[in-house]
DNA sequence: CTTGTCAGAACTCGGCTAAT
DNA sequence: ATTAGCCGAGTTCTGACAAG
């Protein structure tokens, strides 16, 4: 007995019988699809909780498609209806991985005072650290190894781009050092101008990432703990931007 | 009947190792 | 030093199956 018949038994005019009708039509035609896709999503989610799992314990390239479908008891093949291959996976965990980075980032500057640029460099210097060394694996993905997936974040339709967010914060805390007259010497060349925030805020990072590589692929060197270099680099450079502004 | 999902088989490729 | 064989990995193809 179809939908139709079981409605035909009430008492209904024929209004509310095509209206019922049409709420049947659409529990049976849209809610189904709506239940797959909800479903596809949340497998789709599960692969990539699962490929972060490996990758925090492995390693990024303990991330083997057989590996990830025996985890979450499909078969290979199967993983390839969600994503395209490996390496959207890899991009998809990346940008997860830049988003965690955003976050810790954003939270430690937004607790300095906004009119101290001094405070917010020391309060992002730490987090971007402390982020890289209680992250060795995610780091790892999205620092040392493959570029393509941070070009692949950078470049998604959809817009969302923590990585490119996270280096703008670091850009606007460089003005804000800049601005308040910690300017570094000008007169690297022979036509001297003002180190621009871009120029200031990459030299940062790369001292920031110079000490979290350094922790995580030297076991040795360097001996001075990551809160000592932390400091030193930061105070050495805050005093040296000092020192060029009163000179 | 159509559509989507799944798994098994097979293909391709790169790295490693033993034999020559 | 070179080559053949093996192995593990990513990927594709194809047919079975279930849901609608």
């Amino acid at each position: 007995m179809n939908s139709i018949h079981k409605h035909e038994h009430c008492s209904l005019n024929s209004v509310q019988s095509i209206l019922i009708l049409m709420a049947v039509k659409k529990v049976q035609g849209i809610l189904p699809r709506q239940r797959r896709e909800a479903a596809k999503q949340n497998l789709r989610g599960q692969i990539l909780a699962v490929s972060r799992e490996i990758i925090a314990e492995e390693g990024f390239p303990a991330l083997t498609m057989r590996k990830l479908a025996e985890k979450i008891g499909y078969s290979a093949a199967s993983l390839y209806l969600h994503f395209r291959n490996r390496d959207e996976i890899a991009s998809e965990v990346s940008r997860v991985g830049y988003a965690d980075l955003l976050t810790a980032l954003s939270s430690a500057t937004g607790k300095a005072r906004r009119d101290d640029p001094a405070a917010r460099l020391r309060a992002l210097a730490t987090a971007y650290i402390q982020f890289g060394l209680e992250n060795p694996q995610t780091y790892r993905l999205i620092f040392l190894g493959d570029t393509s997936y941070l070009q692949a974040v950078a470049s998604r339709p959809d817009g969302d781009d923590p990585a490119t967010r996270a280096y703008g914060l670091l850009i606007e805390v460089a003005r804000d050092l800049i601005t308040a007259g910690f300017a570094p010497p000008k007169g690297i060349s022979r036509r001297p101008r003002a180190v621009t925030p871009t120029e200031l805020a990459e030299t940062l990072w790369a001292g920031m990432h110079g000490i979290v590589s350094l922790k995580l692929t030297c076991q040795q060197f360097p001996t001075a703990s990551a809160e000592i270099m932390t400091h030193v680099m930061i105070e050495t450079l805050l005093r040296g931007l000092e020192a060029s502004q009163a000179g």
